[in-house]
DNA sequence: ATAATTATTTAGATTTGTCTAAATTTTTAT
DNA sequence: ATAAAAATTTAGACAAATCTAAATAATTAT
């Protein structure tokens, strides 16, 4: 007998394990603020997670995904990433319109269907954005990618993955030129406010603020 | 302001739209049976669907779909039947399968979504068990086969399409070798039971029960 | 240490979709 | 025409998910 979870309780895990990223347990408020609902709403779901077992919660504490919890959201995340680079790749979505639209996607939980999904895209390992896509196990590759922001003058790098699935931020990579794969040398830093001037491709020569910089996740060329 | 329709609202007008296909208004009975639910429960829906002005309804007498119902049906069947189409030649479920997947990504009703799989697909006409597309006005084409029990000793037809979705109906098939586009030549038909022996693709004979020959809807051949 | 602020939970309602059991209407049979 | 059967609706309850407003606990500032 597997666990049935709910659309809006996946929507809930999901959302405390991206919280949970932050190192410290997921608080209500943050928790509201995340799914755009009520701390009121957030504590009556929260009793219906622990008691399914799917996280631990202690009163005006927070919670953590226990082990089980953790896997079922990494396996929600799979469905999403795996839909997300079918949009991208094999329908023409530019990478700001699928996240939304991938939202919905992930609740179809068929395992066969996203098993054969996974092979019909040749087993990406990586999403549009950059972001690792777990395994039918649930398991994720850690990858840990330095901030451009943090860049040296006049080295290189290569964009590995954006920090942001907002339409606005990637509207703005879009219009400097800056996808997956792009070599970036940083030009100049800016001490006033930090912002950059960046060669993106070798080619387009551009300012990027601190704020977008922080987004930009980068390794480093060769 | 478009009108939201909810998952289980659409599941209600869907299968108004196939029970009116019987040529009555639908009752509030065999509408529970399809849905697998109460005549209590339909009743409530009812009245609501009647509210949001996708359906026509008088008590104690049946419900009929409004144009604007039609409309929503058939652009719920577009997305079904596009999903059954992707399942099954892309990702290459069998036919049996599909039907089951497709109740659920039915639901995700982003229409660039819908029209991108569409041209992904290649603008196919009819889904793997031969029902035709609606285009994303929602207009269907209107095709009216002949059911393989009717037909005449001797004569060729060719499979179109199956009138069942159940697994069991397209198992069966399977065993016999029968798919769209298969060839079929009359044999025999036994008085007794009407049921049927037949050549299929021109190499199996088999028998075939009345009620299987009543699910095969065939063309003439040539 | 006390007060003020912030975070969280509880209480009580609401909406959507469902159900069982009872009442009502319609249809069918005698 | 009346009775029996079938179909449909109503009444009342329930579960899931949500909300607002009020109460309580924890944190922070003075
Ligand atoms: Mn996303
Ligand atoms: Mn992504
Ligand atoms: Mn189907
Ligand atoms: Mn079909």
């Amino acid at each position: 007998m597997t666990l049935n979870i709910s659309s809006t309780e996946q929507n809930y895990i999901k959302a405390i394990y991206h919280l949970e990223q932050n190192g410290r347990p997921v608080n209500t408020n943050d928790l509201a603020a995340q799914l755009a609902t009520t701390p009121a709403s957030v504590t009556d779901m929260i009793k219906k997670l622990k008691q399914k077992k799917l996280i631990n919660y202690k009163a005006y504490y927070g919670c953590t995904l226990t082990e089980n919890g953790r896997k079922q959201s990494l396996l929600i995340i799979r469905r999403h990433r795996l839909w997300e680079y079918f949009l991208s790749k094999k329908l023409g979505f530019n990478w700001d319109a699928i996240h939304e639209i991938a939202e919905e996607l992930e609740h179809v939980s068929n395992t066969e269907l996203i098993n054969k999904l996974d092979a019909f895209l040749g087993y990406p390992k990586v999403d549009p954005h950059g972001d690792p896509i777990p395994d039918a196990n649930g398991n994720i590759a850690t990858i840990e990618h330095a901030v451009l922001g943090g860049g040296t003058l006049g080295k290189r790098y290569v964009v590995a993955q954006i920090g942001s699935q907002l339409p606005a931020v990637l509207e703005l990579l879009d219009q400097k030129h800056i996808k997956i794969g792009t070599i970036i040398e940083i030009k100049k830093r800016f001490d006033f406010d930090q912002s950059l001037e960046i060669k993106a491709g070798n080619k387009h020569i551009t300012q990027i603020s601190k704020e977008l910089s922080q987004h930009i996740l980068v390794k480093e060329h060769e």
